[in-house]
DNA sequence: TTTTCGACCATTCAATTAAATTAGTCGAAT
DNA sequence: ATTCGACTAATTTAATTGAATGGTCGAAAA
């Protein structure tokens, strides 16, 4: 029953390569098995379908982030900071996600049930782990009382909402460095701006 | 040369009914034509393609809602109740205009350069009018100077990414009811951060 | 027991074609 | 200035087919 993760991982990294370089559609799962050596039918003995292979990879990413913001969180600077930081690594994450979907956000895939499953999951924790950076920041007296559950929401969803359009207009399937810099100085002041409101 | 404007909007008026139900494909000119008792071969007397029709269609939306902006800000209230008012006015034209197009916002029709010029024109004038209002706000005493024509952008782009995220889990074509009451609070809330953080 | 694979099935996808619908044109009539 | 019948060209749709691919299974190797 007990799988030998470094296959597993070795699987996930084949895919990540594939699917990042020719979305999800164009690559088969005989060649990610072939990357790693294997027969097509042996890589369903690790993955039941080639949508769980995706998913997995997806949540490698999202894991790896997740671990980034864990360290961030421990680090000892200000709750404003953290916040600054948390915008950025955000964006890097969605970035590597783009170029490793194509079709992620693209419709329909968007309305794909597999999707949303893992995207619904994952908001869940960013507004965990905002929170706590929140709270801390309310702790020690950098944050007053009016920055509550709900703004956090607000403050997610302003992220969501202006990374999608951001990629309104993408074309062939990357996105433009200018108007990624451009995000990333909008989501820039979009902090400066909570960070400012919320100020104790 | 002069065409006679009662019988264009009366086109306009039928052509929009027509694709608020059935959306931009699903609607012939041939059926409008019959809809104003016209022949399809005379309806391109008065517009060179379907696509400028329906162009037309959007721009008699958009300028209703400039109008009703314009009265708006002629009014003696205070600018950031006008901020306030502008929001629930926009969002009131965005959810007419999803009826109305059903394609609009979907894919590949939001790349499309037939409505990519129309939401760009329409953005610049957006941008006008809410530096208007801001100014006034700052003339008044009520906004600080810190509020840029910058910050107007990003305000502008924060409402449009909240709507297109809004709109990414819409069904049968339909925006449901709770997600739109949940939008306009959203919006609602960031208006007030923004009146809030420039607030002189 | 875990892992691998060849052979197989069923479904989806891509390319083709043909038929039908519909956008758009034009010249003549009103 | 306005209307339309008759026409063309382009697009859409449906049906067909063959190939590619996702997924299964039982047997064998490690």
């Amino acid at each position: 029953m007990e799988k030998n993760p470094e296959k597993v991982n070795s699987i996930i990294r084949a895919a990540k390569q594939r699917f990042a370089h020719y979305g999800f559609a164009k690559v088969t799962m005989e060649e990610i098995a072939a990357d790693v050596d294997l027969g097509k039918a042996s890589l369903y003995y690790y993955f039941p379908a080639k949508e769980d292979l995706f998913k997995d990879v997806i949540r490698s990413e999202q894991n790896e982030f997740i671990s980034e913001i864990r360290s961030l969180i421990g680090r000892k600077i200000k709750a404003s900071e953290k916040l600054r930081e948390y915008v950025n690594h955000r964006l890097d994450l969605f970035h590597k996600l783009l170029n490793l979907g194509t079709l992620i956000f693209h419709s329909p895939f968007i309305n794909n049930s597999m999707c949303r499953s893992l995207f619904t999951e994952f908001e869940k924790t960013e507004l965990l782990l905002l929170d706590e950076i929140i709270n801390e920041g309310k702790k020690s007296g950098e944050f007053n009382k009016d920055f509550r559950g709900k703004i956090t929401k607000v403050f997610l969803h302003i992220l969501q909402g202006l990374l999608l359009r951001a990629m309104r207009d993408i074309n062939d399937n990357q996105i433009e460095k200018s108007a990624l810099t451009e995000l990333r100085k909008e989501m820039d002041i979009v902090v400066e701006i909570f960070i400012i409101n919320f100020k104790a």
